[in-house]
RNA sequence: GUGUCCGUAGCUCAGCUGGAUAGAGCAACGGCCUUCUAAGCCGUGGGUCGGGGGUUCGAAUCCCUUCGGGCACACCA
């Protein structure tokens, strides 16, 4: 329709070409003003007249067509009144097929985004909860979109954190208590290290050389921590399938440990290496940054050195056109660092291709979420607390409902992932239960609650084919138009949140979607006698449920029929 | 201190590649279920878009500055 319009325009105008014009036109604020405005501001200039003569010429000069009822001006803009018929059945014909809003953009290019990775040991938070929902939804958009995405599971499963561990572990770990508190007893003893370590400095002396132990392949220190690492899997695997997420590879940091000597030796090679207090550095203060620690003054590796191995692994093993990394903004600094460092090693790519995704810090009523003092939210625990909250005000509201545990799986989870997804990123979340299990207004169940009405309508009429042709001319109301308007962002809507790396583009669109639905359902009934009437009237339940249910498939939520 | 991000209704946020009268939800109050799921719909009140300058025909949107807040700033990840 765009396109329709801007070949109509384009003769008018001189130095604009099609391309340009349709990205001028705009949809007016109200459906009183047009379906569609072009405004001429920018003529002015080059033409040399008031923008609002431009717009009279222009509006006057452009020749009747079937498809437009009625061109008016309006200041500097010209408006165009579309044929509701013909506007109304070319949306319903692209939101009907298959892959409306899918393109092949990404065809043949792969994609790896490394995201979730908690660290091990460490239970897995609120926080972990929005890197992992966040990388989901942008593995579905990007799979959407053509491309082949890699899931990389980054486990935090290699460094200091582990001598630390191991130290606490000999001087006051019980091996029963750790298979049977698994995560939870682990926490106690790193907490607990950190309370002696206060105390008595040299233990993370000791913790180091522990450490430093694993590097060098000490057989009973790879023992204790390759046992830690299978409890703490466990536990996420459980965290990840009550969220129906999963991952192609949980290559942790100690996939890399026997990739960082080329990485030193690649720095060293090409000049970057510094000594510095003992450390290997590079320096990257004249790109106005900290330097990049490479190697620590006992010459173990640090996480920038398994980060820089993991790219060049990925890169050789997958030749990504993008490497993305969805981490909390505090580590804005570190990818900025290890990005620079894989661009001074001659790797021009390093500046498009690597993208650190960031978003903002999870916080607990107002206070900072801190493992070690406590101040912590289990994942698991908001997921089940939420289905707990659904099964509730199901026995309220829908008692004889079939299949209710499965129902209030899917809404519960489904809630938090909303949640999470439906403001930008970037933004710092203050967690609140009261406000997380608050499911009115715009939440995850409402708009999965709009597509159970939707599903509960088509289960009630019967003989609704949506491969029958249907009469538009009876789709022409406000409600109607306005609800297919909506409808029709939707491929522009996958293409933003994929450039912008944005769900929250996509989860706004479901909302919008819904409460149009939502108008349309109550401005019109839709099981009504007339045949072609409620024909009609269904083939828009139809669509709507269909994109409603692909637009939360690309956040990672499911649908349910009723609820 | 330096860098970086954020600041829009009482609260949580959309709108930010400049355009027409700045929009939702929550909370408050008032309506709508003998008709397709009321987890819904409609209405009312509520705004110096943090402040100040600038660019522009036009600024919540771009630039500068200032204030307030978050985060980061080498041997943790």
């Amino acid at each position: 329709m765009v396109n329709k319009i801007a070949e109509l325009i384009a003769p008018h105008i001189e130095g604009l070409s099609a391309e340009d014009i349709i990205s001028l036109i705009e949809i007016p604020p109200r459906p009183d003003m047009g379906d569609f405005a072009f405004p001429c501001f920018r003529l002015a200039k080059t033409m040399r007249k008031a923008p609002q003569l431009i717009a009279n010429e222009l509006a006057s000069s452009i020749e009747n067509t079937d498809f437009i009822d009625e061109i008016k001006t309006e200041g500097a803009y010209v408006n165009f009144y579309v044929n509701k018929e013909i506007y109304v059945k070319s949306i319903i014909d692209s939101a009907l097929e298959d892959d409306y809003a899918s393109s092949d953009e990404g065809k043949g290019q792969s994609i790896c985004i490394d995201y979730s990775s908690p660290n091990v040991a460490k239970n897995f938070h609120v926080g972990h909860l929005r890197t992992t929902i966040i990388g989901n939804s942008l593995y579905k958009i990007y799979s959407k979109l053509g491309y082949t995405v890699h899931r990389i599971n980054h486990l935090g499963d290699w460094g200091t954190q582990f001598g630390k561990l191991i130290v606490a572990y000999k001087a006051w770990g019980d091996e029963e208590k750790v298979k049977s508190d698994g995560v939870a007893e682990l926490m106690r003893l790193y907490v607990k290290f950190h309370e002696e370590a206060d105390k008595n400095p040299e233990l993370n002396d000791e913790a180091r050389a522990w450490f430093n132990k694993m590097e060098h392949g000490d057989e009973e220190a790879l023992k204790i921590w390759q046992w830690f690492v299978d409890i703490s899997l466990t536990e996420y695997k459980r965290t990840y399938n009550l969220l129906g997420m999963d991952f192609d590879y949980f290559t942790g940091e100690s996939f890399y440990r026997d990739k960082t000597e080329k990485v030193v030796s690649a720095l060293s090679s090409a000049g970057l290496l510094k000594d510095s207090e003992g450390a290997k550095i590079v320096d990257l203060e004249e790109y106005n940054m900290a330097p990049c620690l490479i190697l620590k003054n006992d010459g173990s590796s640090i996480y920038a050195t398994r980060d820089i191995a993991a790219i060049f692994y990925r890169k050789e093993t997958f030749n990504f056109v993008k490497c993305l990394y969805v981490t909390g903004q505090e580590q804005k600094l570190h990818f900025a660092q290890v990005f620079k460092v894989i661009e001074l090693l001659g790797n021009d790519w390093a500046k498009d291709q690597l993208v650190h995704i960031p978003y903002g810090l999870v916080s607990l009523e107002g206070a900072k979420l801190s493992t070690r003092s406590g101040n912590v939210i289990y994942a698991e625990d908001i997921l089940l607390e939420a289905i707990d909250k659904i099964k509730e005000i199901i026995q309220d509201k829908n008692p004889d409902l079939d299949d209710k545990d499965n129902v209030a799986k899917v809404v519960g989870v489904g809630a938090v992932i909303f949640n999470d997804l439906y403001n930008q990123r970037i933004k710092d979340v203050s967690f609140k239960w009261e406000k997380l299990l608050n499911f009115n207004g715009e939440t995850g169940p409402y708009v999965q609650y709009t597509y159970a009405r939707c599903a509960s309508i088509l289960r009630k009429i019967s003989d609704f084919n949506p491969s029958e042709k249907i009469d538009y001319s009876l789709l022409t109301d406000s409600a109607t138009i306005d609800l297919l308007k909506v409808i029709s962002r939707y491929p522009k809507a996958v293409k933003d949140a994929a450039e912008k790396y944005e769900p929250s583009v996509i989860a706004r669109f479901a909302m919008d979607t819904a409460q149009a639905f939502n108008k349309f359902y109550d401005s019109v009934k839709i099981n009504v006698e007339d045949a072609d009437v409620r024909n009609a009237r269904c083939m828009i339940v139809y669509i709507t449920k269909n994109i409603i249910k692909d637009a939360l498939g690309l956040l990672g939520i499911g649908c349910v029929e009723q609820m």
